[in-house]
DNA sequence: AGCACGCCGACT
DNA sequence: GTCGGCGTGCTC
């Protein structure tokens, strides 16, 4: 008789280890997925072998026997090692890991085709000619895999420099040596187009797609597809970074920066950090793609932890759009109280004299506001940290959603005096009001959540604007994030404020990217077009960058910045939040939290809070937060403290508080 | 998290 | 007598 170390599928962190079982089928091997009898009532339950042995090293009490090995689902060595990373990485339990690289579904009953491929038309296309740029980086991947080793390579490439051919013929080399590709693209991109395309080259036989969009059934029988070797492609968002693929050699998350790879639920896990796991068991390639790279993966590839390849020809070399930046208190001064500085409107009547088109840019991200002085454009900040505090009406207070500090709202501005603060808090709703009422004549359409939700898909209001049936689109990100259009004459930002006065340190990042891209929505066909950034702060270096379009610019500002107040990616941040029903209960075992890691890390850990979290009361469940930084290379042992404090606090008697941990959350609200 | 065991109150 | 309330403790 063999004996196996099984991980039960039980949703507890009680039942969060490996449970011993004796297995009377020679066959078995590490992640087979198994059937066992467990607890009182021998009740059977779902469990996934994780080591097998022939010997016990000391009695087990009460050894039961594994009853069935499934036949169907199984997991990869390389996925049972994954998951045990996890594990330690994410502070997450076992099963959580299981979950990911294992399909929710069952297999059909009557055998029916449920394949999210069965109505995709496609033209099949060859590899296009590379331009020098693209064929020197083409060469620079060939060399890497050559060579056997893991090895991440960043590919900063600028708007309409062929990234995706890149990707395409990257994925037909590894293809054709036998190996298995994912390729991983936002959650917003994930449209029939990008599909298609992929489909054109590599046919419907041997791509397969994956991602939270499909049917339980689609995405069980993708799944088994890609198991039985049968697909060597995987196309999809986040969650294709689990692919069951034996052998895969490339990985790529093309716009590395976007936020949706990072999860939002358990396991919070990170799918570049999960790629460039998979891929260092597996000897493969992890390859990144942005015109604006996340400064963390901007930083280690000019540090030399990855290879950077750079992309500067566009194939159509249009010309950069000529941008300007309004000083939206310079506006105020003139006595101009609305949205709309007086050299915007006029750009847009201009613009639609010619018969050119306008898109309107405002990120109306996040529902708090901020607060801000109309007169000199001073932000209320935390004394503390430095960021931007939040105006919460029912205490007529602002908060910091970082450390939990609290200060009276102002009446006056204590940079200036005046008495024109306030708090601020304009959607895009209220700028298509105010366009229509401005620009009567004019179509107008607006592009944001809403919007899409509403009024059915995002393509019929991209549709009309494409067709000209459109004049003026206002929208969020996905105006930014858009496809190519040719009549566009003028882009305004309508304020670059609002991103960067979100409470997170990555808020200027954020704006950089933003801004840039908007701005790149400008004069894609053959005329220059124009970009006009209104803002309350012109001299902010995130802003100016963004106007010269210069990324590095940008890039040396901010990591000097980072560097000083030691954010990413000199350490890594830990959100812990405790929530629970008795607010008391809350905040007693959020103070014993925090004096827990105290006295673990010791003085030089930076542990901020405990405070009210940034969503304090939410339908009864009261939450304080903890902020913690771990400075590069101290990770492992931060990450102990925290699991020591929470067997410590969590796991012994009856207890109705719960700790959730994100390590680096995209966002802290 | 389940699930069974167990030790007290209101029913046939 | 016995059905069932949910407190307590364990799961190879």
């Amino acid at each position: 008789m063999k004996y196996v170390d099984v991980v039960i599928d039980n949703n507890s962190d009680h039942t969060d280890e490996l449970y011993t079982y004796g297995c009377d089928f020679d066959e078995v091997k590490v992640g087979d997925k198994v059937y066992v009898p467990f607890a009182k009532g021998n009740k059977r339950r779902e469990a996934y072998v994780f080591t097998v042995r022939e010997q016990l090293e000391e009695p087990v009490r009460g050894l039961k026997k594994i009853l069935e090995i499934d036949p169907e689902v199984s997991l990869t060595e390389e996925a049972v090692d994954t998951c045990r990373w996890m594990k330690r990485r994410y502070l997450c339990k076992y099963i959580d890991g299981v979950k990911c690289f294992t399909p929710a579904g069952t297999s059909s009953k009557r055998g029916k085709k449920r394949d999210p491929l069965a109505e995709k038309d496609y033209v099949p296309d060859a590899p296009k000619a590379l331009n020098p740029e693209q064929k020197a980086a083409l060469e620079q991947i060939c060399k890497r895999l050559k060579e056997g080793e893991h090895r991440i390579l960043l590919i900063q490439g600028v708007t309409g420099s062929g990234k995706t051919e890149i990707y395409l013929q990257a994925i037909e080399e590894v293809v054709n040596s036998g190996r298995q590709a994912i390729m991983m693209v936002p959650e917003i991109s994930l449209t029939p187009q990008t599909i298609q395309r992929f489909l054109s080259r590599f046919g419907k036989e041997r791509t397969a797609i994956l991602h939270s969009k499909l049917s339980l059934g689609q995405r069980y029988d993708e799944w088994m597809r890609i198991r039985r070797g049968e697909a060597s492609i995987v196309i999809g968002a986040r969650s294709a970074v689990f692919a069951p693929l034996e052998n895969p050699g490339i990985i790529i998350l093309d716009e590395e920066h976007e936020t949706s790879y990072k999860s939002d639920k358990t396991p919070k896990y990170d799918a570049l950090e999960v790629a460039a796991k998979r891929m260092g068991h597996h000897k493969g390639l992890v390859i990144l793609g942005s015109a604006t790279p996340s400064v963390i993966n901007a930083y280690r590839s000019r540090s030399g932890l990855f290879d950077l390849i750079r992309l500067e020809k566009r194939y159509n070399e249009v010309p950069l759009p000529s941008v300007s930046i309004v000083d939206m208190r310079e506006e105020l001064k003139q006595g101009n109280h609305t949205m709309f500085s007086v050299e915007l409107v006029n750009a847009m009547e201009d613009t639609l004299a010619k018969g050119r088109q306008v898109i309107l840019f405002l990120n109306r991200r996040g529902y708090s506001t901020f607060v801000s002085c109309r007169n000199c454009g001073y932000t209320v900040t935390c004394p503390d940290c430095g960021i931007t505090m939040t105006y919460h009406k029912h205490e007529n207070a602002c908060v910091c959603h970082f450390c939990g500090k609290k200060q009276p709202q102002l009446r006056t501005c204590p940079e200036c005096g005046s008495t024109y603060i306030r708090h601020f808090g304009t959607g895009t709703e209220q700028v298509e009001e105010t366009v229509r009422q401005f620009f009567g004549n004019a179509t107008v359409a607006r592009l944001d959540l809403d919007t899409v939700r509403t009024k059915g898909s995002i393509d019929k209001i991209l549709k009309d604007f494409q067709k000209g049936k459109t004049q003026i689109l206002v929208g969020t990100q996905l105006v930014a994030k858009g496809l190519d259009f040719a009549n566009v004459g003028l882009v305004g930002i309508i304020s670059a404020d609002v991103t960067l006065n979100i409470p997170d340190f990555r808020s200027a990042e954020r704006t950089f990217q933003l801004v840039t891209q908007a701005a790149g929505r400008a004069g894609r066909g053959d005329e220059t077009g124009r970009v006009i950034i209104q803002t309350y702060s012109p001299d902010n270096y995130a802003v100016i960058a963004a106007s010269h379009q210069d990324y590095e610019e940008f890039y040396e500002q901010e990591l000097l910045l980072r560097r000083q107040l030691s954010y990413p990616p000199f350490c890594d941040l830990y959100q812990l939040v405790v929530a629970g029903e008795n607010e008391a209960e809350v905040h007693r075992i959020s103070q014993a939290l925090k004096d827990s890691l105290r006295a673990q890390l010791g003085d030089q850990a930076s542990i901020l809070g405990p405070g009210p979290a940034p969503m304090y009361l939410v339908n009864g469940t009261y939450r304080m937060q903890i902020l913690m930084k771990a400075p590069n290379g101290k990770r492992q042992e931060f990450s102990q403290a925290v699991v020591n404090a929470r067997r410590q606090l969590f796991m012994d008697k009856k207890q109705d508080c719960l700790l959730h941990t994100d390590i680096n959350p995209f966002s802290f609200i």
